[in-house]
DNA sequence: GATCCCAAGATTGTTAACAATCAGATATCA
DNA sequence: TGATATCTGATTGTTAACAATCTTGGGATC
């Protein structure tokens, strides 16, 4: 197996929610699982941390990245940096194909939303995001969307509320009417609101080491 | 030697020109220049081709970058968005100490300038590209800018003019004004300004590739 | 009953040898 | 001479064994 496809396969893994930050990725059972040798695994792990996707720990290896609450603000006040200031070159490149596609994505998405299944329906909702990028063509930019939709995934993972209730594909329908308008600052504004509701469902605070130590919890009884 | 440092060194000795692009990169002669084993470097070359500043050619080896045309277009268009869409935000944190930094980096920038040595001049000028966003402070955007002043140092290797004539500092100075007037949108504008400048300092014309085989061009003969 | 200590097992880190591949040199033939 | 085939050395790719380290569980001690 390539090493590439195994990269993709545990960073897909990852950003689809299918292994929950902190959860620890052993290298004989990856290397088991896709049946190559140890030192591939340890190869694309390191990759993988490059990206904060994993963090490693000397001599104890390797968990699903948790974020941080500072680095879930970063995250989030990078994603209004660079979409909002995507709005001028995605209206200036939108044509009708392009437009058909959006709309397709979000008739998607709310698919997925009826599926009740949350992990699908995030994922559905972070391409739109990454759509967007795609439509504007540059690569560099398609690359920094991608790792800041997947740091999402690990920061709603970790921090979302109980009780979610997005709908992001209204949001996305809305954007989709300022582009269709090539009404660039009114997609600025729209996507600043949407970004800002997004960050507000979560709850960003920092909260104490999950304790895996029962006997601790149980010792006073 | 840790495997970080390692990085660093490599990662440095490209960015400051002293590993031209296109230059090889053989294991065994850096294994033993940094007193390692091969495999250290191996994972090292791996990290560093996945920030797009070095080639791995299977069973070939790995090679300082060369950017194409249309990278180097895409790298700087991204430095367009990201820098200018910082502009609001550098004039909204930036106190008098910040000022300050800014004008002692430019003075510093005068000095590399005039010591004739072409990439530490370049190098000091990335530094006030980097420094603008570490005084926003957000990590991710930090990161983000220091990868396309990587990138920049590569492009620039490779298209630079013969004559060139930056004295990138006066344009500096005049952001640092603008900073210093709490005028971000005069900070943006000059910021596109200064580096669509840059851009077209360059010649982003694709060459052919450099022949090393004399035969084939004295055949003729 | 709580705490400390130590040993065993599990896991990661490192190394050197071997296999596969490529580039350049040499040999062969028209 | 020029084109093609083959060989050789250099370099990269892979593997398995070994070393170092951490975690866990049990027992000794207070």
């Amino acid at each position: 197996m390539d090493e590439a496809l195994i990269y993709q396969e545990i960073h897909s893994a990852i950003a689809g929610r299918r292994l929950q930050p902190g959860v620890r990725l052993v290298e004989d059972q990856l290397a088991e699982t896709f049946g190559v040798n140890r030192m591939r695994i340890r190869s694309v792990l390191r990759t993988l941390a490059h990206d904060k996707v994993v963090t490693l720990h000397r001599n104890r290896g390797a968990v699903v990245a948790h974020p941080t609450v500072r680095e879930a603000k970063e995250v989030f006040a990078a994603r209004r940096l660079i979409e909002v200031a995507l709005a001028p070159e995605i209206v200036r490149v939108a044509d009708d194909e392009s437009l058909a596609r959006l709309r397709a994505h979000v008739r998607e998405e709310r698919r997925c939303e009826s599926s009740n299944d949350r992990a699908r329906e995030l994922h559905a909702s972070h391409g739109f995001h990454t759509l967007l990028a795609e439509l504007v063509g540059n690569r560099v930019i398609i690359a920094f969307l991608r790792e800041l939709m997947t740091r999402s995934s690990l920061i709603t993972a970790a921090y979302e509320r109980p009780d979610v209730s997005s709908c992001s594909h209204k949001a996305h329908g809305e954007l989709i009417r300022f582009i269709a308008k090539r009404d660039s600052a009114g997609l600025a504004g729209a996507m600043l609101q949407h970004l800002q509701q997004i960050e507000s469902d979560l709850i960003l605070v920092e909260r104490a080491e999950v304790v895996t130590d029962l006997r601790s919890i149980f010792a006073r009884r």
